[in-house]
DNA sequence: AAAATACTGTGCAAAATGGCTCACTTCCCG
DNA sequence: CGGGAAGTGAGCCATTTTGCACAGTATTTT
């Protein structure tokens, strides 16, 4: 997702002096593609962060409905509600492919930004970066037409750039997914994706392939 | 906005032992209702905290369109972006009341968040009440149609609860206004009130008041 | 108090979106 | 290998939303 954000952070943060930081390495956790983290409404004692891999974050309305609000890549944290003092899970969280992961209890948590100036700052870099791709999400959503909704997440899943060298996206990922991350239905991400492939944007062949620099066009208009 | 932020912050936080380690005294702004605090595009160098009024968050789209992202109360701090390596104003913050406001230098906050643990505890706190914030609203549009978003907008701003008890809301909150929080059009905005007014459930006489636990019913359809 | 501005209530046609169905195609698992 | 489940492409129609336009009502300003 945000490539940005977590390029920003690794720069300035080690992850094995993070761990280290952390203490208990015993708590790393390797978890197959597809097998859930946590359900919306567990009991939330825990934060966790990414090391390898991507993992989905969604949640459900009263109604039924489902929105994927995230997919985190390493260098991110989730489930940092808790540290909120959240008592359950706002939401869920599923690996999309095979994921090595960090589960921090939040006392454990805590004790280490107390303890620990760098790992404090760290985390409050982290927290800053993931305001600021919130608020992008926010706007979009408060600006933007479907379509381009649409287009905007398949350029950040397309990690964004690369000027014109197409580029496959998480492969697996389903139109249904896409759908929940546009918030809209399945059928306009069909209908759209459809278009963007006529109008050579991007591409199907095995994975997704994605023309960043073509599909801004939409964007832009 | 988040008055269960807010609160949270105070119980944990006074504003005055907060003010004694940021240091300068100073820097506190006397801001006049509806003056702008900082615009869209300009340097960003320095954080703003909320000690009284209402300040209000907005973003112009590249076609012009423009969207509220939030109207924060005391308690609350904004231009935060500009600590996370932000150079320029990603949007525009003006008073909608008289305000009493801190303005922090970037450097100076930063060396506070190293220098004082409690204070960096309390900036964490805030950022992670903020996120949930932030991901409420993101969760909102997705799911919800544009009527429900607007009775959420209502009850936010009618301080979400007392119980029973008519609320009026920040005076001088324009149908426009509303509608660019809601992400729609005035004209539905309109629409919508009089729909909500016929209903019962919110009040014009010179201010707007709101029964929060009748219009909760629109959310809970 | 008059004039200029901002806000609000409506109405309407065009465009976008939501929800469903159905026919295929792929992929995965037993 | 076969069957079933999951994922896609299309089409259709009821709603919702947008985008304007206009007139009437507050508010401000001069």
């Amino acid at each position: 997702m945000s490539s940005t954000a977590a390029n920003r952070r690794n720069r300035e943060f080690d992850p094995n002096t993070f761990l280290a930081m952390i203490g208990d390495v015993r708590k790393m956790l390797a978890v197959p593609k597809k097998q859930t983290i946590f359900t919306q409404g567990d009991e939330a004692d825990a934060v966790f962060y990414v090391q390898k891999g991507k993992v989905k974050l969604t949640v459900v309305s009263k109604t039924g409905k489902e929105a994927t609000i995230g997919i985190l890549s390493e260098g991110n944290f989730f489930g940092e509600g808790s540290l909120a003092g959240q008592a359950l899970r706002m939401g869920s969280a599923a690996a999309m492919t095979d994921c090595q992961l960090l589960r921090i209890e939040k006392k454990a948590m805590m004790d280490a930004l107390h303890r620990e100036h760098a790992f404090s700052d760290m985390f409050v870099a982290y927290l800053l970066a993931r305001n600021i791709r919130y608020e992008e999400d926010l706007v979009d959503q408060l600006f933007n037409s479907s379509e381009k909704r649409l287009a905007r997440v398949l350029l950040m899943l397309a990690h964004f750039g690369k000027e014109g060298v197409p580029e496959t996206v998480v492969p697996g990922i389903s139109q249904e997914t896409l759908a929940e991350m546009v918030g809209t239905t399945r059928s306009r991400v069909s209908f759209f994706m459809n278009r963007f492939r006529k109008l050579g944007f991007i591409h199907y062949n095995g994975g997704l392939q994605v023309h960043s620099s073509l599909l801004n066009v939409v964007l832009h208009d």
